[in-house]
DNA sequence: CGCTTAATTTAGAACTAGCTTAAATAAGAT
DNA sequence: ATCTTATTTAAGCTAGTTCTAAATTAAGCG
């Protein structure tokens, strides 16, 4: 056995590196539960266009935290959560207070509908 | 109590941008466990000019993952873990396979000398 | 005060990341 | 083969980062 790569095979660098940006955090929270074509998830982030989506898709493949399925001119995504490492709980944490943030927002919005009401 | 921030005062986005650069993690590691003087530490990662490392220790310290002293005319730093949340698993995964790789680096040396004597 | 040491701020150069538009590939349908 | 749909690749632009060199602040000391 000669100098066999032992290491694991995603570096936690390159995902760090990924999920530090916003668009591609978006995405992967897309992917996250459900897999996805490249197209839905094009159209779902209408802030930017189609090839900005296809970049990040490709940069998210390459760090080893999405998968790719293609399928007839598909191409289906989908996280793939073992290349996070602890990462994960990183995103969970940001999502949970996105969460808590919404509700929030609701809360306050409820309010003041009231208030306008009474 | 009105409308008080209850949220956690650091935004792990910024702790999260903070550490996705390497020489910010170096510096971050060199005040892991013990507080140094900016000079010190400038002083030791000697790729960079003095400036470098005063700017990536003033954005260390506006996310909030360092704590600066000052006395007389030095400022010292040290690493605030509280800041981290889960990303300090994050760090220890990155710096444990950093040693990890150092060990086997070591004991190939290690190997590669002994066969020479043999 | 004027000098020295410690560290930062400023200004600007070099590099990088993420985006856009336009062109290219690739599979399927007609 | 041509056309359509799905998606990527290529090229270039802009904005943001990180660095360097020079100027600046700030404390302690003769």
């Amino acid at each position: 056995m000669q100098a066999a790569t032992r290491n694991p095979p995603v570096p936690i660098e390159a995902a760090m590196t990924a999920i530090a940006n916003g668009r591609r955090r978006q995405i992967l929270r897309l992917v996250w539960d459900a897999e996805r074509s490249a197209g839905d998830i094009a159209a779902t982030v209408h802030e930017v266009s189609w090839p900005a989506i296809s970049q990040s898709l490709r940069l998210l493949k390459d760090s080893g935290l999405i998968t790719e399925r293609r399928q007839g001119t598909h191409r289906y995504y989908k996280a793939d959560r073992r290349g996070l490492g602890p990462l994960e709980a990183v995103l969970r944490q940001m999502w949970m207070r996105d969460l808590g943030h919404l509700r929030e927002l609701a809360e306050q919005e409820a309010r003041s509908r009231k208030n306008r009401h009474d």
